[in-house]
Formats: C-alpha cells, sequence, structure tokens
DNA sequence: GCCGCGAATGGAAACGCTTCCACAACAACC
DNA sequence: GGTTGTTGTGGAAGCGTTTCCATTCGCGGC
C-alpha cells in the first residue's frame, strides 16, 4: 500500500509538501501541487485514516447515535445525515442503544471516547442529566435531531406547533369529541417538556373551547400495531370520538385500519390526522403534518460540517425549527351528524 | 487525556507492560496486571483508536454497506449487526449507497481503503464483477448479507426455498391462478440469479401443474405504495388471479388493501401470501415466510469477529442458509368456488 | 552447580501521517 | 539597498499506541 512517502519520492518533494498539496492545508505552488496529485493517482494513494487521526486529532467521522435504526423517523434522519457526510467525504459511526440506558450508559461511556469521532449527533436521545454532561464532556461539537436539548444546538420542527396544527384541523372542522394517541416518555428523560405534540393538542382543544378527556388521551409506543390494539379498543366502546389526532403517521394508519376493520368509515364515521408523511399515509389517504425527518438529518449533518470547517467554533445552541408541510388527504372531513353517528354492520370480518 | 504513559507511570511500569496487561495480549504477571487496570480505572483511561489502529493494525471498527437503511430489511439487519457488534465492542461504520452506483462505486473505491476497517458487511448489495474484486482487495474478511456472493461467505435465507413455500401453500390450498409481485433486478449484479424467490414460484407453480401467465408476473420495487398501485391494476382487469404471492411482506400489505379498496375480500375473493415477517403483516393478518433480518445481520457479524478472533482466517465461501418460519395468518384461504368469483359491491370508497 | 528455558519486563523502533519551525527566495516598500 | 513580508519548501518532532528485541530472573533438569 502505497504511502505518503512513496508520493512525495515520486513527485521529488518532501513528505510535508506532499502532505500540504493533498490536504490543501498550507500554501503550495500550483505546479508541485499538480505533481504530487499526478503521482498520488498514479500511485492508488489512499491515506491512512488512522494515522491522519492520530496526527492531526482530526479523524472525518462522525458519530451518529440512535436508539435504533429499524424505525421509520430514525432511519430516515439516519439517511439524511449520512447522505451528506458521504458527500463531504466523512464517515459516520453508528451506535445504536436499542432504547436501552445501559447501552446508553455504554455508548456515551467507552465509545464516544476514542477519539475518533470529530462530533456527534444524538437522534431523539432521551438523557439523563449526567449522560448530556458526559456528552458534552467529549469536548467536540453536538447537534441533536428531533427534541430540543438545552445547551447544545438541536434540529427539529417546532413538537407543539405541529400538534395544535394537526389537532386544529379536526376543530376546524367541527370535531367536538376528539382522541389522542400519544407515545410514551422515558421518565428519565431530560429535555424539557415544553413543546411536545400533546401540548399541542391541548392548547388547540382550550383554543375551541373543547374539553380533553383523560380516557381519550391514550399512551401507544409509536408502533402501529400497538395503536392498532389501542384504537380498536377506544372505538369499540359505547362512546367515541369522531376524531383521532395521533402523534405519528404508523399510529395513525393502525387507526385507520382499527376502524375500518371495526366497520367503521373513515372519513365518515371517524377522522384520523398523524404527524410524519409517513409513505403509508398515502396508500391510505391520511391527512397528516408531514416533518420531513432526512432534511432534519442533513441540517443537522451541515450544521455539523459548517462547525468543524470553522474550527469547531459551536454554533449558538437553540433549537432550530424545521418546516413541516400539512397534507390534507382523504381521511378527515366534517364529523357526522349526530343521528348518523351508527355503527355501520361490520363488514369485512377482523383478521385472526 | 490520560495517556497510557500516565498509567504506565502511575503503575510504575513501562508503556510496553502496560499495553500488554490494558491488552491481554502478551504475558503479564498478575499483580502487575492487577496494578495497571488499577491505575488505568483511576485515571479514567481511554486508549486512542487511532493510535492503537495506527500501531496494531487493527481497528476494531467494521464496515457496513447498505443501499439505504429506510427499508424494512435493512433496517432489521443492521440492526442485528449492530446490537452484535457493540456487545463485543466493535464499532460499526455505516456506509448507504443509495442504490446508485455512484455512490457504491465512490463507497468501494475511497472510504473502505482507508484502513479503518477491519471487515466488511456488505448487505443485499448487487456488484459488478468489477466491484466485487475491489471489495476482496482491501483484503478484510467480508461477510455479506443477503443474496449470494461467490468467493465470500454470505448469511441469508433460502431465497429459492421461500418463494416456493409460499407458492406451494397457495397451490395447495388449490389456487390454479396465482399471480407473483417480484421485485426489480439491477442488469449489472454479479451475483447467480439461481436461487431468486421468483424461481421459486416457477418451480412451485411448475410442480403443481400450473403455468405461469406472464402478465402475471409483475415488478415491483419492493415497496408498499407501488405494490399496492400494480396490485390494483391487477385485480381491477376482468380477469384476476385467485392468489397473489408477494415476494415482500410490504407489498403483499399493498396488495391487501388495494383488494379490500377495490371491495374484494381477503382471503375469501383472493389469497395473499408475502415473505418477511414484517410486523405489518401482523394486523392484516398476512400469511407469510417470516426471515428474521436481525438474526441474519447478527449471525454475520458473529461470523465475522470470529474470523477476526482467529486471526483472519477466512471462513470457508459459502451461504450460510439461516431458517425461515411459515407464519399461516388469516390472508389465505381456499380459492372461491367458481360461481362465487364475482366482484362484491365496493363498501368502503378508495381514499383520494 | 551449571545450563537452558520460559516468563516477565523494559527500551525503543515502528505505524503513517501532520505541522511546527527554519530557511531560502523573492517582492515590495521607504 | 537595506528592511520587512510573503510564499514555497524541507527537516524533523511529534501524535499514542503496539510490538520486536533484549534483558533479567527464577527454576527444573542433568
Amino acid at each position: 500500500m502505497a504511502s505518503i512517502r512513496d508520493v512525495a519520492a515520486l513527485a521529488k518533494v518532501s513528505t510535508a509538501t506532499a502532505s500540504r498539496a493533498l490536504s490543501g492545508r498550507g500554501p503550495v505552488s500550483p505546479a508541485t501541487r499538480e505533481r504530487v496529485l499526478r503521482a498520488s493517482a498514479e500511485l492508488g494513494f489512499v491515506p491512512s485514516a488512522n494515522a491522519a487521526g492520530l496526527a492531526s486529532g482530526r479523524s472525518r467521522n462522525i458519530g451518529v447515535i440512535v436508539p435504533g435504526v429499524d424505525r421509520w423517523f430514525f432511519a430516515k434522519v439516519v439517511r439524511g445525515i449520512s447522505e451528506e457526510l458521504l458527500d463531504q467525504g466523512y464517515d459516520l459511526s453508528l451506535y445504536t442503544t436499542g432504547g436501552s440506558h445501559d447501552h446508553q450508559e455504554k455508548v456515551l461511556q467507552d465509545y464516544l471516547l476514542r477519539q475518533r469521532l470529530d462530533a456527534v449527533v444524538p437522534v431523539a436521545l432521551e438523557l439523563t442529566t449526567r449522560e448530556r454532561e458526559r456528552l458534552v464532556a467529549i469536548g467536540r461539537p453536538i447537534v441533536g435531531v428531533g427534541g430540543a436539548m438545552p445547551g447544545t444546538l438541536t434540529v427539529g420542527i417546532d413538537q407543539e406547533a405541529a400538534g395544535a396544527l394537526a389537532t386544529g384541523h379536526l376543530t376546524g372542522l367541527g370535531h367536538r369529541h376528539i382522541a389522542h394517541l400519544t407515545a410514551g416518555k422515558d421518565p428519565h428523560r431530560d429535555f424539557g417538556l415544553t413543546g411536545t405534540r400533546q401540548g399541542g393538542f391541548e392548547r388547540a382543544m382550550a383554543q375551541a373551547g373543547l374539553v380533553v378527556r383523560p380516557e381519550w388521551v391514550i399512551t401507544s409506543d409509536f408502533t402501529l400495531n400497538d395503536a392498532y390494539a389501542r384504537a380498536k379498543a377506544l372505538l369499540a366502546a359505547p362512546e367515541r370520538p369522531t376524531a383521532v389526532f395521533a402523534a405519528s403517521d404508523e399510529m395513525a394508519v393502525g387507526t385507520i385500519l382499527a376502524a375500518r376493520d371495526l366497520g367503521l368509515r373513515v372519513p365518515d364515521d371517524l377522522s384520523v390526522v398523524g404527524i410524519d408523511g409517513h409513505e403509508l399515509g398515502d396508500v391510505v389517504g391520511l391527512t397528516t403534518v408531514a416533518q420531513f425527518p432526512e432534511r432534519q438529518g442533513a441540517r443537522a449533518a451541515a450544521r455539523l460540517l459548517q462547525q468543524l470547517a470553522h474550527d469547531g467554533a459551536p454554533d449558538e445552541p437553540q433549537h432550530e425549527t424545521v418546516a413541516t408541510d400539512f397534507v390534507v388527504r382523504s381521511s378527515t372531513a366534517v364529523p357526522p351528524s349526530p343521528g348518523s353517528r351508527s355503527r355501520r354492520s361490520a363488514a369485512s370480518p377482523s383478521p385472526g
């Protein structure tokens, strides 16, 4: 494997000059640079990341910490980050915590300290204060994606506004009986609870002069399957809402499927609105607040690279909001008139 | 940041001994090891990955190349790999090609050569011969996941058997008019076309004495949405199959949703079977061949670590088959009797 | 009682880069 | 024409490990 010494020799310069020519740092005459580049190409030279990292303290490698990669939002975010990074010649080290605090501990304690990372992107991480301190302690730029994190720059949508937007759409249509499928929260989580989707729901309900029925605020786990089961219970009850605001599209689709299996028509008997912009929503005609997670990931990565280019000068810590898009499809409509709120005779047998 | 020299000094040994004690390579007396470990803990010493990698040529970092991480199968595989690796203290570098050959080129050409990787896991990659050679040329262990790759160890299910199993289930139920939703193939792909799901379909059809209607072998792109659209066209045609074998669960679910939107009952009017074991299948009662991609990823990672432990002695190149599980749910049944094969009056209006 | 051997240890040379520092050459300025 | 800068270049000192080699020591076998 060719080393920079070989390149230098072939170009008849010192390794110092070769390094400068290849990295673009420091003055090199055009003629020399050209010679070095040619020599490098001829030898098929690829610099050793380890050596470069050791010598310079920069490794062109950034760490991404995610609860998991097999959830829609996380996967999309990782995709956005990955594309942005690969474009810029950066590597991406992936750490999944599996949502477990043990794993998270381990990752933060050992892995991130090996000085192989120029920066870190925690995605939708729920950190304890200690964990957050540890993260900051590695002394590298950090840009979070998802919820806000005090003291660091984060990129994400305005969760509260999204919740209010979705709910307001329903109240605007005239719905007065609205249920909310929310996602469970980790009690250890650290970042401010202000600005949640549920908060937006509550605000929009209040603004419409509606009262939130506690038994209609249902905690699910962000999965379609769980939401399906909970929605089925909710909708099978003697008294049921005319609309459901689900905190994610997967939960919304689960709700729609549950409704269908109960013989309810969407949107005639039940309106459903979600948040995400999941591809699945298209097939079932889901009205939703699209949030473009790829874009969020890419934005976070871009911010990070920008900081690294400016020699680590950190951006002002804040939550950078990216725009959402309200997509009205066919899962929402005016509520049924009270007389017609009967259950249709079940036509499709439920599976299982 | 504490270096190994500090540890050595505190433990009153040389850096050589400290290194041996910490890494477990080479003889160290129990007493000395104990002292070094204590000193290391006291200083909170974390070895520099770059330095260790540079000096030893091993980096405890393995590369995973995936078309993307926002597809069910890939995400699950990455999850399996990630968990296995983190357990063993290995880092994981993620490279996404986005399915584009340009990106793939770039990844294989530049990124993998930086000598930061101990091994590589290409996932479901369709490589040209040149690309494969390049991959092999980096001289590191390789274990693929997904399709077979000549010359390297791969882990995956028996695609052909899975296809035949699913199809055989349908023919066994008495279906004679069976369509197949398959996934597009990249013409540049290199690995043998033997052993595809479609091949299994064809074999099972032949074994049942059935003829494959070319217009009923429909190429889709593995997404639910595309399959939905194609299934709708297929099922709306004057003459339609009584059963569909979709090469993935997402496509199968798309088919089911399309059927429902057309007023067809599943399984009464149409049987649908898929491959994957996608969570979504549970909600719609999909009969499927579950393939446990996490397990495949974990297995591949384990094989790799095993090779690395045995000092790189590569396993015999072959395709290691992992077991599948045939899950019968409620999307398949005997075909409707000819007389009853009428279309039910559409009850649910299709969205949009 | 000596030799040889293996275990434990230390010194120092890598590993392959980056970058500090020194120096030469040359331009520009008063 | 000296002084001051600027630009291009090379020498060499790291960066923080691992590992080769040499050395010492204790011990069993003859």
